[in-house]
DNA sequence: TTGAAAGCGCTAACAT
DNA sequence: ATGTTAGCGCTTTCAA
């Protein structure tokens, strides 16, 4: 009699409990819960009602052991900052669940064959049936060769060059970053520095759209003009001090991520200088960072939302959408605040 | 010969291979692998061999079917902020790494009876061996409720009130808020507002803890001096422009968290006041945020990351660690930035 | 349309 | 110290 309450607490229903409850076998339980093969309605019905105040639910493990295809997608990221991660990782929940799949995200610590271990572990011990991977994962060909070779499907995230492995979801931010330097160049501005995230010796996007636009204005290219901030703020911090003190500063200030940004803006305010007037800052991400500083940051919306679920959406259709070399290009866009105006006019 | 370069990327090692190719029995290599039961160290170390050159690695769903306890801790969320969860979540996963747990996150959407589905969808289908629980979750009787009966071990960060369901582990943001409080009246501010997060009907430890030093001080502890901005940005924004459009505005605002000092400074930017000298503004969280922003903010350092690995903590260790009603205490402390002064002599 | 039975890869008694 | 064996809860042929 106290068997009743207890396995309510305890035991959870098995298939066989189902099957049994049901008079029918594991195997008609198994069709109707998968939705596959011929099931007559009236059993399909019953079965559903026993299942339902059974409270029964199928067990991930035993499903994998028992051959099926695991619903579930892996998140694992390395350190692309917490705003970006937490954008992509909205947009492929919010796929992932229109399908009934899990999303489950991994912070990897190590760098090199640490990381191999890492990854190693989430795709043989969970077996998720597909991973996401941003950057700066999605660029190591250390890691593109390990999970090449166990087989599981992936879709890497901006990833900067091709190299046909798996399908690929980005968008264009050579051209988001020709635009903005483009933007204020319109607003009168014809001394810009650009504080960018990756390292001189890299072929950067960012970096290119802005000299794309800065020789398109017949400016001149001065590499002085460049500094290099890991994409953090830490690091913008050190360019916009070092921008900032120069005898004669910019008057506008392109950062390659919004985070870099918001350094400038924090060093402009420290050395009292009013903004948008007497400096112009631009972001790029549209992350949340953008939206909470003073000014806000004119930034480039980069879709991160729609990568995350471009990204889960091609794991869940499977091939043939998974073919490696696929490339998804989603569309970025401009979005003005209040960290630029026109130049001061200094005469 | 296909084969060979075949079985590499497709077909993983099972124990039964580990087994044969080492010429002993499955039971030999599971006892090596577990570091269970004893193994002639000759024999461990010709396993460890063949595992290693195999690439063996045990699959966590036959692990689970056979009845191990799964290393492995999930933290779900709902929405306690993007800084707050991912300090949370790096102090989990740090403590986890150290016993070769795995730490899972998963973003909560529904509200309600369908987040008690997504719960149990994480519980039963994944299966880890225990959960840890952010606020809001962690003070969700209902929340608690579906766990508590489908007997999983929990660790509930932050609740608010004790209910003797699941071990908890917390800060002191009532004695925080209070030397906060004290800190802007030590300044010599007297005309001191603040905007809490929680609604006006529920007993909130940082309202409690800034009404304690303010009756302290023997000031009147007037009601339209508390607002209310939902811990977010949006609600901190609101509260902030109400406050700030006063006639007689106050000297200081304490916002009881980052997001919403940030809001605060925000809107004081934009009506041209100069900080700290013409507004001081407090947050609390120490987040990511409070860095960024400008000036950085005076905050209340919450030890997120201990709270984070001491979950984890409590999930590992498990019984009898994890006694219900256990409470778990870290300490706080403020940290001063630029948003401080003391209030301009207005005379 | 449904059932019976053979695994899936592992752990955990129980033997030896 | 090591091997044998019986499941764990499910999917999936293959029959009926």
């Amino acid at each position: 009699m106290a068997r009743n309450a207890q396995d309510k607490t305890t035991k959870r229903a098995t298939i066989q409990d189902v099957a049994d409850a049901a008079g029918v076998s594991i195997a008609t339980v198994s069709r109707v819960v998968n939705g596959e093969g011929q099931v007559r309605s009236a059993t399909r019905e019953l079965v559903l009602a026993v299942i339902d105040s059974l409270r029964y639910r199928p067990t991930l493990s035993a499903r994998q052991l028992g051959g099926a295809r695991s619903k579930w997608i892996a998140l694992v990221y390395q350190n692309p900052g917490i705003g970006f991660m937490h954008l992509v990782q909205s947009g492929a929940v919010d796929r992932c669940r229109n399908d009934g799949y899990m999303l489950s995200v991994h912070a990897c610590q190590f760098t090199g064959s640490g990381l191999d271990r890492e990854l190693l572990d989430i795709v043989d011990q969970l077996q998720p049936s597909g991973l996401i991977l941003p950057p700066p994962m999605s660029v190591s060909p250390q890691v593109i060769e390990t999970l090449g070779k166990c087989g599981i499907p992936f879709v890497r995230l901006c990833p900067q060059e091709d190299d046909h492995r798996s399908p690929r979801v980005w968008f264009d931010d050579r051209s988001a970053m020709q635009a903005m330097t483009r933007h204020v160049l319109d607003l009168g501005h014809r001394d810009i520095a650009l504080i960018t995230g990756l390292p001189a010796t890299s072929p950067d996007p960012r970096r290119l759209g802005y000299l794309d636009a800065v020789r398109e204005a017949r400016l001149p290219a001065a590499e002085r003009n460049i500094s290099y901030g890991a994409y953090t703020f830490e690091g913008g911090l050190a360019a916009a001090q070092a921008l900032l003190q120069r005898k004669r500063r910019p008057s506008a200030i392109l950062a390659a991520s919004d985070d870099m940004a918001a350094a400038v803006l924090h060093t402009a305010h420290a050395m009292g200088l009013h903004l948008p007037d007497e400096l112009s800052v631009t972001g790029f991400d549209d992350s949340y960072v953008s939206t909470i500083v003073s000014p806000g940051l004119t930034t480039v919306h980069a879709p991160l939302h729609e990568l995350g679920s471009a990204a889960a959406d091609l794991l869940i259709k499977g091939p043939p959408d998974m073919q490696a070399g696929l490339v998804i290009n989603r569309p970025w866009r401009l979005v003005q605040r209040g960290s630029t105006a026109a130049p001061a006019s200094r005469t």
